[in-house]
DNA sequence: CCGATTATCGCACGATCGTGTTATCAAGGA
DNA sequence: TCCTTGATAACACGATCGTGCGATAATCGG
C-alpha cells in the first residue's frame, strides 16, 4: 500500500488557503495558481482533491458556513437569557478580527453566488440556518409570535453585518446598535 | 475639427453594458472583452474612453450609484406621508425585476471592492448616501431622536434587500416585512 | 479638396487562466 | 528487496486576460 492522506483533511487545508487569499487580495484574485502558492502544494497537487476550480470554490463556500454553524452551535455563553442571545448573535457579525474575515469570504461568495447557481443553493442553505438561529433566540426571549420577530432580527443582523463590512459602522457602532435592538425586545 | 464624440456620454453607455454583463452573468464574467461585445464596440474603442479595466469598473460602479440616487430624489410619490415613505424606500430594494438587477450590481461591486480600496470609497459614499435618505424620512415619520430610528430602518432595509439577493425571501415577503415595520414606526 | 485630428478597429504581445498528461517519489505488503 | 499504488510535481496546451500599437475611417476648418 503506498502513501494515504486524510482527503477529508487536505480538503480543508486547501479550502483555507482558499479563504486566506479572499481575505487577503479579494475575491478576484482566486485562481488554482494563487490557491495553491497560498497553500504550499503544487497546482497538480490541488488537482488531486478538487477536479475542478468550481468543485474547489463550492467546497470552501460550504464549509466556511458549516464552521461558523457549528462554532455558534457549540456556543454556551454565561449570563443572563439577554446576554447570551447578545453574544451568540455577535459571533455571527464582523465585530472582530477573526468574524470580520469570515464574513468577508461569505459575503464574497455570496456576491459570486449571484452569477453561479450551484454556489448560490449553499448560500440559501446558510440563510435558511441563520435565521433557524434567530427564530430560536426569538422564542426565548419574547412571547408568542416569534417568527415576526425572527424575520426582523435576521435583516437587523445582516444589515448592520454589511455596513461593518462596506465600513459604513464600526464594529463598535454596529454592536451598540445590537444591543439597543435586544434591549427593546426583551424590556 | 475631426468627428468629436460625447465623452461623457460613451462613457455611461459602456459603463451600461457592464452592468448587463453583470446582471445576465455575473461579476466573475466582466471583461474588456465581454464588455465590448456586450457594448456592440471594439475593445480598442473601448480603450479610448477608458485607460484601464479597473477605470472602467470604478466608473461603473459610480454611475449605478448616481443613477439610482438621483431616481430616488426624484420621486414624488403620491399618498400618506407613511405610504410616500414606503414608496422611497421600496424603490432602494430588489422588489422588481428592474430595481433587482440594479441592487445585483451594487452588491457584485460592493464584494469586489472588499478587496479593492478604491472601489469600497465608493461605495462608502453610497451608505452614507442612503443613510442620510432613511435619516430624513425617520424626521418625517416619528418625533424626536432620528437618528436611532434612521440607523435601525437602514439596516433592516439592507438586511431586507440582502436576503432578497440571496434567495432567501420573496420581493414581496420582503415588501411585507417592510411595511410592518414602517406601520410600527408610524403607528 | 485637403490636411489635421479624432474615432474606431484589429491585432500582437506577454501573462495568466483552467485543465490535462506524464514522470517521479514515497511507502507498505509480498 | 521489489512491486504496487497513491501522492506530488512539473510541464504542455489552448483559451483568455489586460494592454499597447499601428492602420484606417470619419469629420470639419481651411
Amino acid at each position: 500500500m503506498p502513501k494515504v492522506v486524510d482527503h477529508t483533511e487536505r480538503r480543508r487545508e486547501l479550502a483555507e488557503a482558499v479563504w486566506r487569499v479572499i481575505a487577503r487580495d479579494g475575491v478576484a484574485e482566486i485562481s488554482i495558481r494563487t490557491v495553491a502558492a497560498e497553500s504550499g502544494w503544487s497546482s497538480g497537487a490541488l488537482r488531486h482533491y478538487f477536479a475542478t476550480r468550481d468543485e474547489l470554490l463550492a467546497f470552501a463556500s460550504e464549509l466556511v458556513i458549516a464552521r461558523a454553524t457549528e462554532r455558534i452551535r457549540r456556543l454556551d455563553p454565561p449570563g443572563s437569557l439577554r446576554e447570551q442571545v447578545g453574544a451568540v448573535l455577535a459571533q455571527t457579525m464582523p465585530l472582530d478580527a477573526e468574524r470580520h474575515i469570515e464574513s468577508s469570504i461569505m459575503f464574497a461568495f455570496l456576491a459570486l453566488g449571484l452569477g453561479d447557481p450551484a454556489l448560490a443553493r449553499v448560500q440559501r442553505l446558510h440563510f435558511s440556518g441563520m435565521y433557524d438561529l434567530c427564530l430560536h433566540l426569538a422564542r426565548q426571549l419574547v412571547p408568542g409570535g416569534p417568527e415576526a420577530v425572527a424575520r426582523r432580527l435576521h435583516a437587523v443582523v445582516d444589515g448592520l453585518s454589511v455596513h461593518v463590512l462596506a465600513g459604513h459602522l464600526s464594529p463598535e457602532a454596529a454592536a451598540a446598535e445590537l444591543d439597543a435592538y435586544l434591549d427593546e425586545l426583551a424590556g
